[in-house]
DNA sequence: CTATCCTATCGTTAAATGACGATGGAATCG
DNA sequence: CGATTCCATCGTCATTTAACGATAGGATAG
C-alpha cells in the first residue's frame, strides 16, 4: 500500500529556459502569494520531501487545526501547486512538478 | 546627472549554492509575500530593467495613485528587496541585488 | 445498516491588504 | 522668504487572510 498518487518527480534543476514572461505577472503573483505563508511553505516542503502524497499526516506535523491545514491545502490546490487525489477514505496530496518548475523559472527570470 | 544610487548589478545567475535552508521558511514567506502582488512585480521589473533608480517615474508607469505606489515601495523596502536613497528633492529606488539573489536561491531550493 | 474515521465546508472573528484622497515635511527654485 | 515639487504618512473603507470550532459528507469497517 501507500502507492504514490503521483509519478516520480523528475529532477531537472537546469533547463530554466524559454519563459513566457509575457503577462506572467499575474501568474507569478498568484504563485508567490501561495508561497507567502510559512505554513504553506512547510506543507510544500513536506510534500516534496516525502516525494509522494500525504494528508492527515500534515496535520500531525503542525500545531494547527485540521480545518486550518485544509484551508491552506485548498489555497495551494487552487493555484495549482498541489494536487489532491481521493484514495479510499483519505485524500492523497502531492506537488504538481510542472507548476513548481514554472514558479522557479518565473522567479529565476526576475 | 541621473547618477545611479546603486553600484552596477553583478550578473551571476549561476552560483546558486550554499543555502541556509535552516529556519528560512519565514524569510522565504516574507519575500514571497512581497512578490505576491502584480503591481509590486511590475515595480521590481521596472527597477531591474532600468538597472538604476527611479521613483516618481514609477507612478507615471502605472494607473495607480502616488500614495498607493508609495505603499508598495514601502512594502518592498521593509522586506529588503528594494533600497531608497534620498537624491535631492526626489528619492531614488533600486533593487537590492543580494536579497533578490537570496530569494531566487530559496525558491530554487524548494 | 450503523458506527467510525477522514476531510471539506460553514460561520465567525481578528488582523492584514490594497486602494484612495488629503495632509504634512523636506528640499529646490524664484 | 515664499512657492512649488516630490514623497511619505494618516485616516478611511472594502476585501482578503488566517485561525478556530462545529458541522456535514463520503467511504470503510464491523
Amino acid at each position: 500500500m501507500e502507492s504514490p498518487c503521483c509519478p516520480p518527480q523528475e529532477c531537472t534543476p537546469g533547463a530554466l529556459l524559454a519563459t513566457p514572461l509575457d503577462g506572467a505577472e499575474d501568474t507569478l503573483a498568484a504563485l508567490a502569494k501561495a508561497l507567502g505563508n510559512p505554513v504553506r511553505i512547510r506543507i510544500l516542503r513536506l510534500l516534496v520531501a516525502r516525494n509522494a502524497c500525504i494528508c492527515g499526516e500534515i496535520v500531525e506535523e503542525m500545531p494547527l487545526s485540521q480545518s486550518t491545514i485544509s484551508a491552506h491545502l485548498k489555497f495551494l490546490k487552487d493555484v495549482g501547486l498541489v494536487q489532491g487525489t481521493i484514495d479510499g477514505p483519505r485524500v492523497c496530496y502531492c506537488v504538481n512538478p510542472a507548476v513548481l518548475k514554472q514558479l522557479k523559472i518565473l522567479v529565476a527570470c526576475l
